[in-house]
DNA sequence: AGCACGCCGACT
DNA sequence: GTCGGCGTGCTC
């Protein structure tokens, strides 16, 4: 362990993936070749009694530690780099503009077999095709088993060569068409093919055009572009006219997307007009195939990567271009752990590759709409619905003071009606799952508020159960009040469930079809219920937040959203952008082009200046007055945030340790940072455990980084930390 | 985060 | 007597 000579040590400052802020040095192997010695590369390492895989981000030749102290490394494991100096340098940059530590940054750059020290080896592609007798044989005789005979056929419809990667199910009825030679295997080294297209590009319209050529004439450079457009507007072709000139550059395209359910479509999209090798990467990929994903992006093997946000940090051997889809989506925003806008870092890793990076969305978020007006951001717009496209008609429903059925105005109803007599499809928003979303006691006046959190525990009426949608706990729903043993128990409030019974006794011999968290727990439920939609076997289609993404509902022609005002009158500042991404996502999502849908909102705050704006479908309009409403309440973007959490299993705890801080923070010689708080969060979110919170605001991205800098240090020392898990979530505005 | 050490209660 | 509960402390 001692190095006879400790002064001519080379030593290597490594990353661990442990929760500490600090670097750890370790002395290199005395007999490695210098020149294999990079920073990107991973080592494995004792650590206290264990050995963990390191990444090396320097190679140097003192330690404050110690020399003497250091332990040396047990083996080098990468002989090339596996993260350029810029990917390093952009990961070592997120730690700090998160306050979050190194290790901990670079385990979301890394797939899980490298974390474990899994060799960075690319496996040999194996491709399958049809033999001559595969394309000549006769489909009948194979009619004993349906599953070759389907898989024959899909061969013959792709006609060409697929890569195993690409044969996710059924390897029996594979191995059998190998078998009798219908099919033969290869093993390929290069990518399968080189051609870039293998359809020509659509014509584009004259905005779409523009927006393209503005696009490619800044390849290369480092440029934010904000790509705005509705649904039907044509982004997708300008993406991919974008890409195709990427491609001929001979470089690489990463796009992001908030969510797995989005990526089937698009890849679809993309194999259709691309020939070139395309990789997706997101969480519901096995170990293996994330591993040969990133290594094929890393090698620059693979042209295209579709991944969501966890695919942001993959290496890539010639960067071109970063495209970002549905910029706006919360999706983006990693809640737990190291928690980052895949947006905003990959703005960051743009400025650093010097590459575009291409925000695409129908209702752009606040910030993005800011960094545009001040110029940071190109704005790029794309004005009508492409082809000839209307626009569907926005209504708001004044339900005041009017008769309503359980959460539907008499009004709504009747327009129902009249829609499901012309045997078109209607669409039902409620944000609210659930029967009922309290249960209230007319006797005593008690209320099912959940013992462990401050939320109220929701009626599920179906399975008789009381449940907090914030801690899981649940209770059986009784038919006597807990406290007074009264039967005056009473439904406050509807939730989906609810709207669900009453609609099926309003509309007798209608098909409802209810979408929501808990209609569509199990597996394949709403890929099923979505099946029954488009096929026209539904009538009503009830559902919440989790309709309005990705699906397209052509047959209807009737949407309503049947609670607006609740979105309006949040405590969380952005529920009007959200409530007005919904509302636009949705009217572009109803209908087609020759019949447009109609969207009714329900609210009894028609005069509300955002309401207006939003039924002109001026989503801009309603940014602008949005904007100058956070200006006015000193809210993001105009100001930058870190919320401090703190929770324990008392009450006092998290406040006493919380008072701690406010006292270290006036303590320190500063600038000017606002503190709110400790305040009662309103829940916590572990069951038993009591969540304080506190809010650090500053007009100064630069000093309410300078305060945390100072802070962290004294967070971790405050003794009290051991009983009271804390952390911590950085949203600064500004990137640079 | 792991993984030790360390000191107190119910068990073969 | 010891197995194991999780409080506390450390990791180059």
């Amino acid at each position: 362990m001692h190095n006879p000579d400790a002064s001519a040590a080379l030593i290597l400052e490594v990353a661990l993936a442990v929760p500490l802020a600090q670097r750890f040095d370790y002395l290199a192997p005395v007999d490695y070749p210098l020149s294999g010695l990079l920073p990107g590369i991973r080592v494995k390492v004792p650590f206290g009694r264990q050995e963990k895989i390191a990444v090396v981000l320097a190679v140097k030749t003192d330690s404050e530690f110690g020399p003497e102290r250091l332990k040396p490394v047990l083996a080098v494991l990468d002989r090339q780099p596996l993260l350029s100096a810029q990917d390093l340098e952009l990961l070592l940059w997120a730690s700090r503009y998160y306050h979050h530590p190194v290790g901990e940054v670079l385990t979301a750059a890394l797939p899980v077999l490298l974390r474990q020290g899994r060799s960075a080896q690319l496996a040999q592609e194996v491709v399958y095709e049809l033999t001559d007798s595969g394309w000549q044989i006769d489909l009948q005789q194979l009619q004993r088993s349906l599953r070759q005979q389907a898989l024959l056929h899909w061969f013959r419809m792709q006609a060409r060569r697929i890569a195993a990667d690409e044969l996710h199910e059924d390897k029996a009825a594979l191995k059998a068409l190998l078998a009798k030679g219908l099919l033969q295997q290869q093993s390929v080294t290069e990518p399968h093919s080189s051609a870039i297209s293998s359809q020509p590009p659509l014509l584009a319209n004259p905005q779409q055009r523009q927006a393209i050529d503005t696009i490619i004439s800044q390849l290369g450079t480092f440029q934010p572009i904000l790509l705005e457009g509705v649904t039907g507007s044509g982004k997708t072709e300008v993406y991919m006219q974008v890409i195709a000139a990427v491609l001929q550059r001979n470089q690489q395209v990463l796009v992001l997307l908030p969510e797995i359910s989005l990526t089937p479509q698009l890849e679809q999209r993309f194999r259709q007009r691309f020939a070139v090798s395309m990789v997706s990467y997101h969480s519901k990929l096995t170990d293996k195939q994330r591993l040969q994903a990133w290594l094929q992006m890393q090698q620059g093997r693979a042209a295209i990567m579709l991944g969501t946000r966890s695919a942001l940090f993959t290496p890539m051997r010639r960067p071109g271009l970063l495209i970002l889809d549905e910029e706006h989506d919360s999706a983006f925003k990693q809640q737990d752990g190291f928690r980052f806008s895949a947006r905003d870092v990959a703005i960051a890793r743009a400025q650093k590759l010097k590459l575009p990076v291409l925000l695409g969305t129908a209702t752009p978020s606040l910030e993005s709409l800011l960094n545009v007006q001040r110029r940071r951001y190109q704005g790029l717009y794309l004005p009508g619905r492409a082809g000839k496209a209307v626009a569907p008609r926005l209504q708001l429903l004044d339900i005041r003071n009017k008769r309503m059925q359980g959460g539907l105005s008499e009004q709504l109803i009747s327009v129902m009606r009249q829609t499901l007599a012309q045997g078109q499809q209607v669409l039902l928003f409620l944000n609210r799952r659930g029967y009922a979303p309290v249960q209230i006691c007319h006797g005593c006046g008690w209320v099912s508020r959940c013992s462990r959190c401050d939320a109220n525990l929701v009626i599920h009426a179906a399975e008789q159960m009381l449940r907090c949608h914030h801690c899981g706990f649940e209770q059986r729903l009784t038919a006597q009040c807990p406290v007074c043993n009264g039967s005056q128990l009473h439904a406050l409030g509807m939730g989906t469930e609810r709207i669900e019974l009453l609609l099926t006794s309003l509309f007798p011999g209608k098909t409802v079809v209810r979408l929501d968290r808990d209609s569509t727990q199990r597996k394949g439920r709403l890929e099923d219920y979505l099946q029954q939609i488009n096929n026209g076997e539904a009538d009503i289609i009830l559902g919440t937040q989790m309709l309005a993404k990705g699906h397209h509902f052509p047959d209807v022609t009737l949407v309503a959203l049947l609670d607006v005002d609740s979105g309006l009158f949040s405590i969380d500042y952005r529920s009007p952008e959200k409530l007005a991404q919904l509302i636009v996502q949705v009217a572009g999502r109803a209908g087609r082009a020759e019949k447009p849908g109609q969207v009714l909102l329900q609210t009894r705050h028609p005069e509300h200046p955002l309401l207006q704006t939003l039924i002109h479908q001026d989503y801009r309009a309603f940014a602008v007055q949005a904007l100058y409403e956070r200006q006015q309440a000193q809210l993001p973007p105009y100001t930058h945030q870190a919320l401090l959490r703190a929770q324990a299993h008392t009450p006092q705890l998290p406040q006493q340790f919380l008072a701690a801080v406010v006292e270290q923070i006036q303590s320190l010689p500063l600038p000017p940072v606002t503190v709110l708080g400790p305040v009662s969060a309103p829940m916590a979110k572990r069951a038993g455990q009591f969540r304080y919170q506190l809010l650090l605001q500053s007009s100064q991205r630069q000093h309410l980084h300078q305060l945390l800098d100072s802070l962290l240090p004294q967070l971790v020392a405050l003794k009290q930390a051991k009983a009271v898990r804390w952390s911590l979530d950085v949203d600064p505005q500004d990137l640079y």
